[in-house]
This record gives structure tokens, sequence and C-alpha cells, in this order.
DNA sequence: TAATGACCTG
DNA sequence: CAGGTCATTA
């Protein structure tokens, strides 16, 4: 065993050191130029080239496309000197120190679980948690209880010991959330739950969170830290390895309180507390989930230093997209309707992108645009049928049918202020297609792509709180 | 060839 | 919303 310890330990600070110099690395080459770079070549319009009155060649959409950026209600923060900045996205670097650290710590906890179970466990199932028996999972015998399409996007391997029912615990809790077919969206602890106000964050920290996503900050002991793997185990109510879903049968998320508590106590600053209060930022919630893990001994009151030094410390990875990433986009929408790959990866920090989750975000927005031309067209089409003459009776207020269509669409609680500027650019879409219509241009089967082409052009900046991983 | 968007369908 | 298909682009 203490070979097995040996070898963990190497293995943490192994990756722990090669990911702190990758991301030194990454630094000093300077994001910003090469995102910069990156997202002017992506900012490319969509149906260039083809017929319609695209003048313009690429620089010229190039120039425009900074010029568009400048005049933009909210952009002000952004313009540098006529050139975007993007110094921000640096601030996603640890990530992939923290899937590297999390996969080696879970890969030789595996390994020493193994060895341990094989021993002590059997000869005594004496694995208790505070008075809540834990559920060995070895995790072989769950894989297939729950196929699902989640799992098929994943390559890693660490996916094989992560079954779907993990995700479901918050079921009970929120069974009005889910009101839409989401074959794909997985379902996300209750933590930030949008519109539960009087919620109380019931969990030191989610059940999908990991403890060891308390990523580099130096007062930590990996002892401790090994400690508490060889007590429980890296399955068994520890349930909160990225790596490693909990047991299935924690239907009510108390049984797991109870142990946290027994065990450990709780921190002066209940995650209930901050997340109440320090709703702004957002951080205090997400930080304090990174940090309620038992043995590691912090003062909470230094959160808010700790969370600038590691902004990404707190951050909970997700495996999936979440009812909640759902919402946040059909919100974002709002701003953005061509986001770009780039920036949905900066808007959703808490999400582990791979290709597979990149493209179902690019479909969610697409069959927003979808939803959002169809009701367009529809209402355009409507106008010139009622007798509609002149493109300036064509508005689009917060009284417009076409607007609570949208706001039902996107916005369906109701409890998100949609900026003017969406108002603004429906009424332009709106009008867009009510001349086209109106001009005959429909009879060519590419009439609209003249409109994307200038919708496209319409995107502002999504705001700054939208980068937060809890919902607004 | 990979990424992306529109369109159609369930 | 997801799947699939097709077209476009780099």
């Amino acid at each position: 065993m203490q070979k097995l310890l040996r070898q963990l330990q190497e293995k943490f600070f192994q990756v722990y050191n090669l990911s702190d110099s990758e991301q030194e690395d990454r630094e000093e080459a300077g994001p910003a130029n090469s995102v910069e770079h990156d997202n002017v070549a992506r900012s490319k319009e969509p149906f260039e080239g083809s017929d319609c009155e695209l003048h313009g060649d690429l620089n010229n959409d190039f120039e425009k496309r900074l010029d568009s950026v400048k005049v933009g209600p909210r952009d002000t923060a952004k313009t540098d000197n006529g050139h975007l900045s993007f110094h921000k996205e640096g601030k996603n670097l640890p990530e992939t120190l923290k899937y590297e650290l999390s996969r080696a710590v879970s890969e030789s906890v595996d390994l020493v679980f193994k060895k341990f179970s094989s021993t002590v466990l059997s000869q005594s199932s004496q694995l208790h948690v505070g008075q809540t028996p834990v559920h060995v999972n070895t995790g072989a015998e769950k894989k297939t209880q729950i196929p699902s399409t989640q799992e098929l996007s994943h390559t890693e391997d660490d996916v094989k010991s992560r079954p779907l029912e993990y995700y479901e615990s918050g079921e009970a809790q929120m069974p009005e959330d889910q009101t839409e077919a989401l074959s794909l969206v997985v379902r996300k602890p209750p933590l930030s739950h949008p519109s539960s106000i009087n919620q109380t964050v019931k969990r030191p920290y989610p059940l999908h969170q990991a403890p060891f996503q308390f990523g580099y900050s130096a007062p930590l002991h990996e002892n401790q830290i090994l400690e508490h793997l060889l007590k429980y185990g890296p399955h068994g109510n520890f349930g909160s390895l990225p790596c490693l879903p909990p047991a299935v049968d924690r239907s009510s998320p108390d049984s797991v309180d109870l142990p946290w508590d027994a065990i450990t106590g709780r921190p002066k600053v209940s995650s209930a507390q901050i997340a109440h209060h320090a709703r702004p930022t957002a951080l205090g919630q997400v930080a304090m989930d990174g940090l309620c893990l038992p043995h590691v001994k912090m003062e909470c009151g230094d959160l808010q230093s700790l969370a600038e030094r590691n902004p990404y410390m707190s951050l909970n990875i997700q495996e999936g997209l979440t009812p909640n990433h759902l919402k946040k986009a059909k919100l974002m929408f709002f701003y953005t309707r061509y986001p770009s790959s780039n920036v949905l990866k900066t808007f959703f920090p808490d999400v582990k992108f791979n290709r597979c989750i990149t493209s179902q975000l690019i479909k969610w927005f697409s069959n927003f645009r979808e939803f959002y031309y169809i009701q367009m067209e529809k209402f355009a089409r409507q106008s010139i049928v009622d007798g509609v003459n002149n493109v300036k009776d064509m508005s689009v207020t917060r009284d417009s049918e076409l607007f609570r269509a949208l706001n039902m669409h996107y916005n369906k609680a109701n409890d998100f202020q949609v900026p003017d500027r969406f108002l603004e650019v429906a009424e332009i879409t709106l009008q867009e297609f009510f001349t086209a219509i109106s001009l005959a241009k429909d009879t060519d089967p590419s009439w609209k792509k003249a409109i994307y082409k200038v919708i496209c052009k319409l995107d502002s900046d999504v705001p700054e709180e939208f980068k937060s991983s809890v919902c607004l």
C-alpha cells in the first residue's frame, strides 16, 4: 500500500508540475494574438460568395467587422486601439491542468483502491461514512444501466465509470425544470438552479463536484487527501471525483449531508450563505463548492483573494450540457445569434469542451435561429396579409405578439430582462423579411441568405455576467 | 477534410 | 431539440 501511495503522490506531482509548466508556456505565447486572429478569421460572414449583392471581399469584411464592433453599444471595453482584446481568454488556461490532475489522480486512486478493496474490503465491509453505509461501486455493473448518447460522445476512458444516473439525483428536487426534450442535456444538481430563490445548497458541493478540483492552491495536504481516499474509496460515498460517479442509490441528497457533517463539520461560511449574498460574481458559490473539501483546511475568509489567484480552481467542469446551460444559451441568444465557438468556450467555462459538446452548442444556436427566423417570416407574412404597406409600420416592442413568442421560447420563465438591442435586431429582421416578401424576393430559393447576412452582423457582446458558470 | 450553417424531419 | 443531409468555406 505504501508503495502505491508513493506512486500516487509521484504521479500527482508529476502531472501537477507538468500542467503548471504548460500553463506558463501558453501564457508566454500570449493568447491574445492567436485568439484574436482566430476570432477575426471566424468572423467571416456566412453566404459569402453566393449570389445576392454580396459586395466586399474578405478584407473589407474584416474592416467592417471591426467597425461594427467599434460602434457596437457594448463594445467599448473590448476595443483597444482598433484591435480586439481577448486577454480574458487567458483565464481558460488552467482547464487542461484540472483534467490532467483529475485523471491522474483518479487513475492512481483506482489502482490503490483496487488493491485496497481486494484485501481489506473483502475481509470486512466496514466502509461506513457516518451513518450511511457506503455501497462500493466498482463502476462496472452500473455502466450499462442507462445507455446515453452522452457517453458516446466521450473518448476518455474515465467515462467508463461514470454512469448517467449520477446526474439524475436532481430529478426529484426540480421536476419543473425538465420541460423539454433534452436527450443530450444532462441534469445538473440543483446547486445553481436559477429560479429557486429560496433554495438552500444542501451539499458542501454538488455530487459531481470534484474535491480534486481544488486545483493548485498551496495549503493542501496530499496526505490528508490520500487518507480520505483510502478511508472512503474513490467511488463509495466520496462520490464526487470528476471521473467517478457516486452510487446510484443515493436518492436523497441528505443522505450525503450527514456523513459530511459528521466527518468534517462544515466550513464557517455555508455555501448557501455565499450563494445568497455574493450572487453578483457568483464566484463565491462555486468557489465554496470547490473548497468545501473535507480534510482540506482552508480559510474561507480569504476566499476572495483565493479565487482571484486561481479563478478557475473553483470551476466545476461539466461533462455534459445541463438544462441550465441550455437556459443560459437561450439567454445569450438575446445578444448573439451567431456565436463563434470561441465565444461559446468563453461563456461556458464550466463545460469541458470537445467536438461533440461544441457541435451541440452550435446546434442549439442553429435551432434558436431557425425558430427566430421562422417567427420573423411568419409575422412578416401575416402583416402583409393584414394589409400593412409601410415597412415603418413593422415594429417590435415588448408588447408585440412576435416578441411574446420569442420571449416564450428563449426566456420562458420570463425572469430575464431582454436587452433593448434585441428588440432592435428583431425589428430589423422583421423589416428585412417584410420588404423581401413585399418585393416578391421570396421567389428566389435563396432569398433568405441576404437577410441572414444582414442579421449576422448585428450580434452584440454577451455581458460578462454570462461568464459565470452559475446561471443568472 | 473539418467546421459551420441552413433546411428538413421526428 | 436532435439527427441527418447538403452546401459552403478554409
